[in-house]
DNA sequence: ATACGTCTTGGGCGTTCGACCAAATCGTAC
DNA sequence: GTACGATTTGGTCGAACGCCCAAGACGTAT
């Protein structure tokens, strides 16, 4: 069976979407040409223009289609009902994907950053970010009645997109266990336990 | 007194800088262009190659002049041994400040996404963070003897850029008082005091 | 005064850019 | 089979791009 026209245009939209996301983790948000992500698609150039109105346009949809995907993951974790041990397994396992697969991860970043000279951007950028931590302050304070649980929430979404960042230029990074430290934080553990009393520094590398 | 050829020139070549960091906050790492970091330092297109080997060796000279002085101020202030009170006082007043100075920040994050595609600047960068985090760790195990100290370090340097972009999309994020939260994190307070005992959620906006 | 190194000027090289368009092609409906 | 909307093609436009260079201007050392 012959796919229709438009079938094939559906097609042809869904892979230019697909390569302007590469090429903005590959090369940068402003470096994505008209020809390059053609070329990508491995179709011709002129359909980047039929099928969205600037390259900047195609930009900030391949930008939200992607991030969309993963805001409602989260999203629908933490309103599924989560409890602690899952929750929080989820949000290492957020940590440790975002600093493994580097793709998805570098478009965040490049999105946030292409947000602050993009108004529409901005402003779905800045709802989606609202609204993950209203959820995460939600499934907070239901876990741990923390009056914190906002604040907390700020730092956690925060530290995701920072570590991912820290991530990229410094894979070591990878090696260093988090998962005390985010305990506490979350207010899922208590205070730190010296291991030796006289305060001394430990070893790092 | 006249100033000499070879004061111009370092003059030219600092404004040069200058206009290229601004550049970069503005529009982009990847837009960034001959003429107009040249018009913007108010000297002629010719005098960018002249002064440097390409466009993207000035802009990752730029990057990492204005943040060494940032890194600078941060290892001093660290190693200067400061106690608790001011130590955090620092902390909170650096995530304030970069929160309420874009200009500063957002180039700290073109430069994170751009390390990620050179080497050189990859490199610089890496090695500016591990400084700060072996300071952080050093000064953190002294304050408190945590054993979680290297973890707590990683975890607020990550905060720092994570904060800073999220800010940068939604400055209302500003109205979220973060300190409490911090102290829990940083180990320098009790564990989370619930205010009621039913753990039902907080409002929030 | 003459020579030298540093800095600046103005322009030109070939390439790529975003945007646009008329014509060709294709399924579908009539 | 004919008309039609959706899609694709191949190409053009002016502008901006990075990089390079010959010539001039300037301060300094000899």
């Amino acid at each position: 069976m012959a796919p229709t026209s438009q079938e094939t245009g559906r097609e042809t939209r869904a892979r230019l979407l697909q390569a302007a996301a590469e090429l903005i983790v590959e090369d940068g948000w402003g470096t994505v040409s008209t020809r390059r992500v053609a070329d990508r698609a491995g179709v011709r150039p002129g359909l980047v223009h039929y099928h969205f109105r600037s390259v900047d346009n195609l930009l900030v949809e391949a930008a939200l289609q992607t991030m969309r995907q993963e805001v409602d993951g989260l999203l629908s974790m933490l309103r599924g009902g989560a409890d602690t041990g899952t929750g929080l397994e989820f949000f290492l396992d957020l940590v440790a994907r975002y600093a493994a697969d580097s793709e998805t991860t570098a478009l965040f970043s490049e999105a946030l950053l292409a947000a602050t000279r993009n108004e529409r951007l901005r402003e779905e950028l800045a709802g989606a970010l609202g609204e993950c931590r209203s959820a995460l302050t939600d499934w907070l304070a239901a876990q741990t009645g923390d009056p914190e649980a906002e604040a907390v929430s700020v730092l956690l979404l925060a530290l995701l997109d920072g570590l991912v960042l820290h991530h990229l230029i410094d894979p070591r990074l990878r090696r260093v266990p988090l998962e005390a430290a985010l305990r506490r934080l979350a207010g899922l553990d208590g205070p730190p336990q010296a291991d030796d009393g006289d305060g001394s520094p430990r070893r790092h590398t």
